[in-house]
DNA sequence: TAGATGTTGCGAGG
DNA sequence: CCTCGCAACATCTA
């Protein structure tokens, strides 16, 4: 007698797609009775880790097109949305559903994904359960990588390729499936295992009656639905961006690039305009390959047809398509070799210390300097006063996406190139408020423009108004994003305080310090300058300086005990004297000159 | 171990 | 469009 066919949970997690999924693939191999597509609303994303709405408006959408293609393929079926941790939800569900087998894409997470995932394998086992794993969010696998690379991270594009080059070409992408089994028995019949609700780091973003997604198991209808944000709690018009998920919208998106060969093979991202919107120079692919409604090998694979397909000068890495699409990769796989650390400084052996102000403490963050807060949080809202700078912000916090050359602008305007703050402060507010935060990418461009690791170079570094006007030197995207400034010449567009105060009124905006405040007049205003660039640039350059010559590690014992800011350097360029008072009330004191410009500020 | 190279600086000068 | 000086880092190749 032949054992009874596999009952199968096909669990997906950020390979929100049915083409070219691995795991939706090896779940249909296995030829089983019935199969169960399964996502489980983790409360650890929903609530430990800052998620700004457009995120969770893009997350919605991949879900609820992902589901209607699985009912395309079968009316019975679609993803069975599940409102609870999957290392409870899972276990329970082998037992009620009489699963045999589960089916999940590995994750690269290197901390709560892998320590999750290994729990989770441990359950299926001791439930009889076999576990079949697949890879599919990076060309190689990170772990492959690793391993031709010696052990070692991959800290440069050319390491990372000759590693790659070991392991021959990418898998060719999969077809999507054309029919999918019924699911089985879809019977609840246990006990629902909401999250306590005293950790919710995502609570500002909610209405009044906050996070609804845990209150029924498969939702407020029974019916396994695709959360709406409205059971999230967050209003509709919180999530401003317009860009949208779906693997319908990524496919339709790619086929449009497909269709212009001499664009794909000619394609150089040193030359694409940082400034460009509607539409954008760049792919803009980036959050479709961040939740998998876009696999990162059929992007390479039209690519690299498309690219045949031209005749003609060719661009090739690392500046080419392919080239971002390896740098994606590289960052992974070092973020692999490295583990946990690679996304902070503390204990991370490739990151070079530096003693910015703002440093991490083991719940946030050390106010050292009150300037230097204020710096940051005008940063973060687009009110430095460097209109270049404020525009990438603003298009960041109302788009969730910006330019890969504007993101090295504002970071390094932050870090090495103006604030000195820390880059951690900075990476932060970028995995809050991006469709596409992929925390190794994140981690390591950071790392890269603060020069700590990947980069060296800090000596080049990109002006707040030179570096826009190469590409616009009209301003558009100024005048776009920031919207107060729209009426000034293209002579002052860039530099507003220095326009003569009739002009700044004939343009409808007056430059006054932040500090003056920006309301309680019908008079619109731009804040000037938080600070003198050409002077920060230079007290930026000796901190460098110093700091690698002293060529001191984040996993340094002296970083790790907490002594290497005093030790190592003097007061110029690192002991900054704490000043008194907790943290917070000196929080508080920084960011209160931001009322009355945080509402103005925003963009429609 | 020297010399070239490294996704994407700026500003002056040609 | 190009090159150079600026003051100068880490990594890779030969």
């Amino acid at each position: 007698m032949s054992p009874p066919a596999p009952r199968v949970i096909c669990w997906f997690r950020t390979d929100l797609r049915v083409h070219d999924s691995p795991a939706l693939h090896a779940a249909l191999a296995l030829a089983p009775a019935c199969l169960y597509p399964v996502w489980c609303w983790d409360p650890h994303y929903v609530r430990t880790a800052p998620v700004a709405p457009n995120r969770w408006r893009f997350l919605l959408e991949c879900q609820r097109d992902l589901s209607a293609a699985l009912t395309r393929l079968n009316p019975a079926q679609r993803l069975f949305v599940l409102r609870e941790a999957p290392t409870t939800l899972l276990p329970k569900l082998f037992a009620a559903w009489n699963i045999t087998h589960l089916v999940f894409e590995r994750d690269t997470d290197t901390s709560y994904g892998a320590l999750r995932d290994a729990e989770i394998v441990e359950k299926a086992r001791n439930a009889g359960v076999q576990v079949v794993t697949a890879a599919g969010r990076t060309l190689w696998d990170p772990v492959d990588i690793t391993r031709e690379a010696g052990g070692k991270p991959t800290m440069s594009l050319t390491a990372f390729m000759k590693a790659a080059k070991k392991l021959g070409d990418p898998a060719k992408p999969l077809d999507a499936p054309t029919s999918l089994p019924d699911p089985g028995d879809l019977t609840l019949s246990f006990e629902h295992a909401p999250p306590s609700s005293d950790t919710d780091i995502n609570a500002p973003h909610r209405r009044g009656h906050g996070d609804q997604s845990y209150v029924a198991l498969a939702g407020p209808g029974g019916d396994f639905s695709v959360p709406t944000l409205e059971e999230l709690g967050i209003p509709a018009s919180a999530a401003t961006t317009p860009h949208q998920g779906g693997e319908t919208i990524a496919l339709q998106h790619l086929a449009k690039l497909i269709a212009d060969p001499k664009y794909i093979a000619t394609f150089e991202k040193p030359k694409t305009a940082p400034t460009a919107f509607e539409p954008a120079s760049t792919t803009l692919l980036s959050p479709h390959l961040h939740f998998g409604s876009l696999s990162v090998r059929r992007f390479l694979h039209d690519v690299q047809n498309a690219t045949a397909k031209h005749t003609g000068k060719k661009s090739s890495p690392p500046t080419n398509l392919p080239g971002q699409l390896y740098f994606r990769d590289m960052y992974f796989a070092a973020q692999h070799a490295v583990g946990p650390a690679f996304g902070c400084e503390l204990g991370n052996p490739v990151v070079r210390y530096i003693p910015w102000h703002l440093p991490s403490t083991d719940t946030g963050y050390t106010v050292d300097s009150l300037e230097a807060h204020a710096w940051f949080v005008r940063w973060a809202w687009g009110l430095t006063g460097f209109p270049f700078v404020d525009a990438l912000m603003r298009q960041l916090r109302a788009e969730g996406w910006i330019h890969h050359l504007g993101r090295h602008m504002a970071a390094c305007f932050l870090t090495r190139g103006g604030a000195y703050v820390h880059w951690e402060r900075g990476a932060a507010v970028f995995a809050e408020l991006l469709l596409d935060h992929e925390p190794a990418c994140n981690a390591g461009n950071w790392m890269w423009l603060s020069c700590t690791a990947f980069f060296a170079q800090y000596y080049r570094v990109y002006s707040p108004v030179a570096f826009g006007k190469k590409w616009d030197p009209e301003g558009t995207f100024i005048r776009r994003y920031v919207p107060e400034l729209a009426e000034y010449s293209n002579k002052w567009i860039y530099e507003p305080h220095r326009a003569p105060r009739e002009e700044q009124r004939k343009a409808g905006c007056v430059v006054r310090a932040l500090e003056e405040g920006g309301k309680n007049s019908g008079d619109v205003y731009y804040p000037a300058p938080m600070f003198d660039f050409a002077e920060r640039r230079e007290v930026c350059l000796a901190g460098m300086k110093e700091a690698y010559k002293v060529g001191v590690h984040g996993d340094d014992a002296r970083v790790v005990n907490g002594t290497a800011r005093d030790a190592l350097f003097g007061n110029e360029h690192g002991a900054a004297s704490v000043e008194t008072g907790t943290a917070g009330e000196k929080r508080k004191r920084a960011g209160s000159t931001l009322d009355g410009w945080v509402q103005k500020k925003t963009c429609t």
